[in-house]
DNA sequence: GCTTTTCACTTGTAAATACAAGTTAAATAA
DNA sequence: TTATTTAACTTGTATTTACAAGTGAAAAGC
């Protein structure tokens, strides 16, 4: 399997000061502990701290200054489906409900699809999926799922309500988000959309076109997202 | 100033590299030179070099393997200022022409301003100008940038036309975009926008607004960009 | 001919060390 | 008291060294 058998120290020490900051241990402003003092609290030296400091940066949790410090950031409130990066979807959960609309199934891959198909996905098909992402019982995403269908099996049956597609992947896959790519559009609504997303025809829509690529070699995940922007906009760092 | 003395050696090897890949020296799907070979090339150490692939990396320009190497990746083919990461707007340079709408002028902030402000800033005003960015010959972005008075002397006297605002910022001020947040959102076309982007009312348009970090401390600058998405999308990597 | 093993090469992780440069506050001098 | 200098912090850059782990092709064995 893929599977690392031992988590890297500096992957360890983000996970823990990630968790810090969001649980509130570390607040808006806060300095962390600098990265001396990093290093004897959890018996490491200063390269693997600052590996671990340069993805929560590159996360937006923190900002680095020379001779200051590492400040706090933690500001996303509105919606930031836009950074999968590091562990989770960073929507915070509180009152995201998910509705099923269409339960995976394994199908073929539809006919110009979206990004290009290497053989190998061509031949295995696809499990595809809807979702409707309610937000304080509103809906806000429409989102449509392709997964290739390389080595995940009994995917099919599992339950989706509760937990998320990538917490599930995690925890018995061992399917990593690395990273990927997106293309952002702004459509009118077609009416199979305004029906889901309750808005009236036409009227705009926020249209999301992404590959996610995995720690599995091949094994890419795809989604088209239609985002109802009128209430919530999507969040972003760079 | 903020002038770094010397520009650090893992930099220069990332924009060496940068350069070469978008100029096709390396081209999509090639290997990099190893990491030992581009020591021995470059003349730094090990780690040095993989500073300046780590950040390649994280622009989207290559991909990693263990036990591989350094794939080229270079794909952005949409319009790609989501990433305004690196050195330079991500937009191909090649097609773009830029037509100043509105001068800059140094005018107090707008009430209600999109991101919460400073004292510092408030005090100081902004300069306030207003761009329509072309992609053969087709209006695509509509922007409305605000850059707080901090520092920039005669900057409302500068030709704006050819080189971007962030070429004339780092050259002429040094200040260097470190990072930034933004929010995105579809929304119908006004009468104003639809006449700059000639399309038609209440067609969809993506509405960014942006906030960017630089290296000069309390100097940020916001951007309110419309953007006519029918035939291009805005294209970025996370 | 075919499979398996080995080996050379790649990137990944980690330590120990050194100095540069920005920041802040205490100590010093006017 | 006020302004300046100093010193003790901080992060930034860079070298050197070592081993782990993934990849792929050549070599060895069947």
């Amino acid at each position: 399997m893929v599977t690392p058998r031992t988590i890297p120290q500096y992957r360890r020490l983000y996970e823990v000061l990630r968790k810090h900051i969001l649980d509130g241990v570390y607040g808006e402003g806060d300095l962390l502990p600098s990265e001396n003092e990093l290093c004897q609290l959890y018996g490491m030296t200063r390269p693997t701290v600052r590996q671990a400091l340069s993805t929560l940066a590159s996360d937006g949790l923190i900002r680095k200054h020379q001779g200051k410090g590492s400040i706090v950031h933690n500001l996303p409130r509105d919606i930031g489906i836009l950074s999968v990066s590091g562990t989770t979807s960073a929507v915070g959960d509180r009152n995201l409900k998910t509705d099923i609309i269409k339960k995976p199934v394994l199908i073929p891959w539809p006919h110009n699809f979206m990004f290009p198909l290497s053989d190998l996905e061509n031949e295995s098909g696809c499990i595809y999926m809807e979702r409707l992402r309610l937000l304080e019982n509103i809906p806000i995403f429409y989102d449509i799922s392709y997964i290739g269908n390389i080595n995940l099996p009994r995917i099919t049956a599992r339950q989706f309500e509760n937990r998320s597609l990538f917490q599930i992947l995690r925890d018995h896959y061992r399917v990593e988000i690395k990273g990927g790519e997106q293309r952002i559009k702004a459509i009118p609504a077609t009416s199979k959309i305004s029906r889901f997303l309750k808005l009236k025809r036409n009227q705009p829509v926020l249209h999301l076109e992404r590959k996610m690529e995995t720690n599995v070699p091949g094994l890419f995940i795809y989604s088209s997202i239609f985002c109802n922007t009128e209430k919530y906009s999507i969040f972003g760092r760079f």
